[in-house]
DNA sequence: AAGGGCCTCAACCGCTATAGA
DNA sequence: CTCTATAGCGGTTGAGGCCCT
């Protein structure tokens, strides 16, 4: 298909906009309304492209933008968004009010990104860069030889996290059955798909965690074809993990436990066949889920 | 004071999504 | 279904201001 241009292009004016050609759109706009970016210039009396027009008013004209200073809390609603959408930034701002996506995709790339950097977290990942430079997890704390087991993981993030996080919310991203989750789903009247495709493979009372590549059972919640890292990317990109990260104040142990998970499901070729390591899921990964969610106070401990 | 480099951010570009004829 | 207009999005650009030497 011809893509056909916004504008002629003879006599239409680029660059910044002058006081004279704001007052103009301003005062169209105020008559007519928003709409008919087409032929508004002309109407208007602006040797611009509507395109022009419509990007002029959306972010800098509207009434409703707040200027100037980010403050503090739109900082850490920014940093804890971008963490989980990536630079949807028109997304992002949807949760700040009075901010343009143009607006925080400039203040991320002038100040927040050097912020994180400096923190030694990656811009991209916000995880904690180490020491060859490269994003990742830091490995001290997590050993890799066991990387392969979600249960292994998950028992290690419930041993971890078990007297910080909120074990509503822990229990919920394992089993897919949160109150919050639970609300969410009532007051909006809808489960989002992938949330259902979980909560369908994570929630039933007799499922037994499985490793995504241990396939000497298929007996469990988990289908062999189902990658437990696939699945974690649905879940955290799922609504009410979203809630989670951005109404609750939980959001380091969230990335933490993101990260963690994720490293689990890069399992490195070869271990999950060791003897070694299937005696070790037939001992500790096929638990009982609701008895390993129930007990994971005295789980403390054990793993770290 | 001059000028070169860096930084900021408004504006633009190119593309996709969507609605409607 | 196809085509067109429009809206929206994210990446990039470049003018202007600031800072340092």
């Amino acid at each position: 298909m011809v893509r056909t241009p916004c504008c002629k292009e003879e006599g239409i004016k680029k660059g910044a906009w002058t006081p004279e050609e704001d007052q103009k759109l301003i005062a169209y706009l105020q008559l007519h309304g928003e709409g008919g970016w087409r032929t508004l210039p002309e109407k208007a009396g602006l040797k611009r492209c509507g395109k022009s027009c419509r990007l002029r008013w959306a972010n800098y004209l509207r009434p409703d933008i707040k200027r100037g200073e980010f403050t503090p809390e739109e900082d850490d609603t920014i940093i804890k968004l971008h963490a989980l959408k990536g630079n949807k930034w028109a997304a992002i701002a949807t949760s700040l009010a009075g901010r343009t996506d143009n607006e925080i995709k400039n203040y991320w790339n002038t100040n927040l990104k050097k912020r994180l950097k400096q923190k030694a977290r990656d811009s991209t990942t916000h995880k904690p860069i180490n020491s060859t430079g490269q994003p990742g997890l830091e490995l001290k704390t997590h050993k890799p030889v066991y990387a392969s087991g979600p249960t292994r993981l998950l028992n290690r993030v419930a041993s971890k996290y078990a007297l910080d996080l909120n074990r509503d919310i822990l229990t919920g991203i394992i089993s897919g059955n949160t109150t919050i989750m639970a609300e969410d789903s009532q007051n909006s009247g809808e489960v989002d798909s992938s949330t259902s495709t979980l909560v369908n493979k994570m929630s039933a009372n007799s499922v037994m965690i499985k490793p995504s590549h241990y396939t000497a059972s298929t007996s469990s919640g988990f289908s062999d074809n189902c990658s437990f890292s696939d699945d974690l990317t649905e879940l955290f990109n799922n609504k009410e993990i979203s809630n989670m990260y951005s109404t609750v104040d939980n959001f380091e142990l969230m990335e933490e436990l993101k990260g963690i998970l994720s490293y689990g499901g890069a399992s490195d070729v070869g271990i999950e066949d060791s003897p070694e390591f299937l005696d070790f899921l037939n001992e500790e990964d096929n638990m009982d889920l609701e008895k390993f969610v129930s007990s994971l106070d005295s789980k403390v401990g054990v793993f770290f």
